[in-house]
DNA sequence: TAGATTGTTAATCGATTAACAATC
DNA sequence: TAGATTGTTAATCGATTAACAATC
């Protein structure tokens, strides 16, 4: 399954979201392809290869299609994920809303700074030596990669060692991992490069991913 | 020109700049190929799409190609870019390392919240009032939006109005603008769930956009 | 020259969309 | 029933890759 399709789905599903809030109770893949904008020939197809089907005349429902997508998503259960470096990007990483009632649940933080050490709030910050530990003792199997590009590499290798099994890096490199880790390379300054280049060139419009970046 | 080829051109730029203080003075497309996880077919074939040619027998001289590639990506002359949102992720943005070497400069923040201005800094932090006009005074033609996504199609508007072109949006919701802009959205959120999903599956490996978000 | 690499064309691959029979 | 919408197949579109003639 390709990551375009995934992260389709998830939009659906917070569309849904915003949907069931408006009070809709069915939708058809017309409402849904106009929130997300893509064709209802995308929506059908997405759904139909997951094997999700709605009624030939009255669309789907969302109560069921939110808990459909959920569960191939793997949101019906909590997902415990660490952060590794807590400066600007790692710590808005800890303190995102909206984490929580997606089911996802920062854990813990990691940094090699002492002066960030703080084992008492709600969200600890720990010692980068524990963070070995920490993962194999609590089967943490997400994290997410908030270091300098310098030291990303390095960092992977212990969390995958741990145990860990996918990560979001942020380090302005391309992170290389094992066939059984997935890694997702978010790259902010790359993104913005990318602006810059299209507002200096007629092509104009959104430019979301692929994202596939 | 698609996104994912101009992400592409930026990797390329990144992995010479590296190769250059390895010594490099030629490369073949083998060489970024390697550097950047593509085809070297694909390296040529981008670019030959912008008219860079090598030497038959000899590759390409690294510095021409820096060069070139960062004329295509409009990095020879400084981009002002404003922030508007000073949370975690909008300081993050304010605060990244690398922007100044790539001839990005954030000249400035905006908020809503009083307790965060700031107009002594070396990077002010401004009234959100203040944004319209100290667009238009300074031509600014990219912003980044890091505010909540309740506030963030307003803010939008306002940006597009006062003349701004290019917008990276964190806000986790699909901003949708006119003809003649430009919108990246990048949901951190959607970023994060896709991992879930693949590590809770058979598939696995980098799933590097796309980008693609 | 012989060998290696480019630049480009054609083939392939994958993803999106159009179209329509099935059917509620 | 008539009309509308799904589910799926076939067509289209776009992007990547293979292959190779040109040539340094």
């Amino acid at each position: 399954m390709s990551k375009r399709t995934i992260i389709r789905l998830s939009k659906y599903k917070n569309a849904l979201y915003r949907l069931k809030k408006m009070g809709f109770v069915k939708v058809f893949s017309d409402n849904l392809a106009d929130a997300v904008g893509v064709t209802p020939a995308q929506v059908r197809k997405d759904f139909s290869m997951f094997g999700i089907s709605g009624n030939k005349r009255g669309g789907y429902t969302v109560a069921e299609l939110v808990e459909k997508l959920n569960k191939i998503l793997g949101k019906d259960k909590v997902q415990d994920v660490i952060v590794v470096g807590t400066g600007h990007i790692g710590t808005a990483m800890m303190n995102y809303r909206g984490f929580e009632k997606e089911n996802i649940r920062i854990v813990a933080g990691f940094d090699i700074d002492p002066a960030k050490y703080n084992a008492d709030e709600k969200i600890p910050v720990l010692q980068l030596d524990k963070m070995r530990g920490y993962v194999k003792e609590h089967g943490i199997r997400v994290g997410i990669i908030a270091v300098p590009d310098i030291a990303a590499q390095q960092v992977l290798e212990i969390m995958v060692s741990a145990g860990i099994k996918g990560i979001l890096n942020f380090a302005p490199i391309n992170l290389k991992g094992e066939e059984d880790t997935v890694i997702n390379n978010v790259n902010l300054g790359l993104e913005l490069e990318n602006i810059i280049y299209f507002i200096n060139t007629d092509k104009k419009g959104v430019i979301n991913e692929d994202t596939d970046a």
